[in-house]
DNA sequence: TATATTTGCGGGTAAACACTCACTTATGCA
DNA sequence: TGCATAAGTGAGTGTTTACCCGCAAATATA
């Protein structure tokens, strides 16, 4: 990414670390300031609370998932392609950036409680795609808004429990199974 | 439930409608005295951290979404029926009892860590439904555990999502869709 | 070079935190 | 009734917390 490396920058890059680590909450400014190797009064010279650069970081991160989703939807446009890319996407997101990925997701659901709920880009280029492929009848008729709630949980979901263990079976097989379960859902 | 009321059932009484609303980190032992009605130095006559009344809290509500859910199940033992039971009563305790249910989830994912992951008793219920209908060919073959993952998820967010409002689709709707979604999945 | 603005520092602060403890009151039991 | 134990109290403890502020150094502007 050659960021320019600011002290601010700094900050950010100790909070995100910190942040995916141990959760927002149980992370302190003190944490964050001896990390990022500076003051924690620089931290309020750029930052006027410690909640502001939470949310400035859930957002570079949201925005990172993002970009990586885009990059796996630019091959092809037909609905069903752009929905295997999506998930695709998704998974490879998860395992290449971990705990990126499950701050994003965690933050999203618990921790920014009101904050950007509305922000939630990939879910809604999901919806966009089930209603890109509804129009163009590869995908029957249905509340797009309830289909992706239905497969974005099961791709949270199954990620959830590959990183806790409990599911073992390598990526390409689960990538190629859920893709599976989501086209039967949608056809 | 025509509890005996002790104050050590109030003190679960008070952290429960808390930690619901709250969250466990967010809610302060003072907060719990107070609305209790007892002094914090009770709460330590009667657990011996505000970890372990956590633990409590949510093995009790835990408890209550496992009973809810067996009641559901009751009625017929073939695969398809068990499922369908297993969804609608996910979804009407999710009704009935949200805050119950949402403080069973998030502390299921995040908050409790380590503990209890495995007392999960809903998802592993999920999965010997699933491999049962394997057994019988009502399902077809695959990772049990996948495919309950996949289920639970799907379950999970779309819930999420209904109460955050941004789905507008009723009940009985969205039950019979998320079980028609099951079964395509699994048949 | 003189001056204004930004960036960084780190000790300081008041509030909040989970938990303790010496003590009082209630309960069970012989 | 007398006594042991359990339940309840609330002021206190030591930490930890996010955040502040006077000051200095760096940088920009003239």
């Amino acid at each position: 990414m050659a960021q320019v490396r600011t002290k601010k920058q700094d900050i950010v890059n100790a909070a995100l670390a910190l942040f995916m680590k141990k959760g927002i909450k149980a992370t302190t400014t003190r944490d964050i300031a001896l990390r990022a190797d500076i003051s924690e009064g620089t931290i309020y010279r750029h930052f006027k609370s410690k909640a502001e650069l939470a949310q400035v970081v859930f957002e570079q991160n949201l925005e990172l998932f993002w970009k990586h989703l885009r990059h796996y939807l630019h091959r092809g446009d037909d609905p069903e392609q752009l929905l295997s890319g999506y998930i695709r996407g998704c998974f490879e997101f998860a395992r290449r950036h971990q705990r990126r990925y499950s701050f994003v997701i965690a933050a999203h659901q618990t921790e920014l409680k009101k904050l950007s709920r509305q922000k939630m880009k990939p879910m809604r280029m999901l919806i966009k795609i089930l209603m890109l492929g509804q129009k163009q009848k590869f995908f029957r008729e249905a509340n797009a808004h309830l289909a992706a709630a239905m497969i974005f949980g099961m791709l949270t979901q199954t990620i959830f429990y590959m990183k806790s263990g409990q599911i073992a079976v390598n990526y390409p097989i689960v990538i190629q199974e859920t893709t599976a379960a989501c086209l039967r859902i949608l056809k």
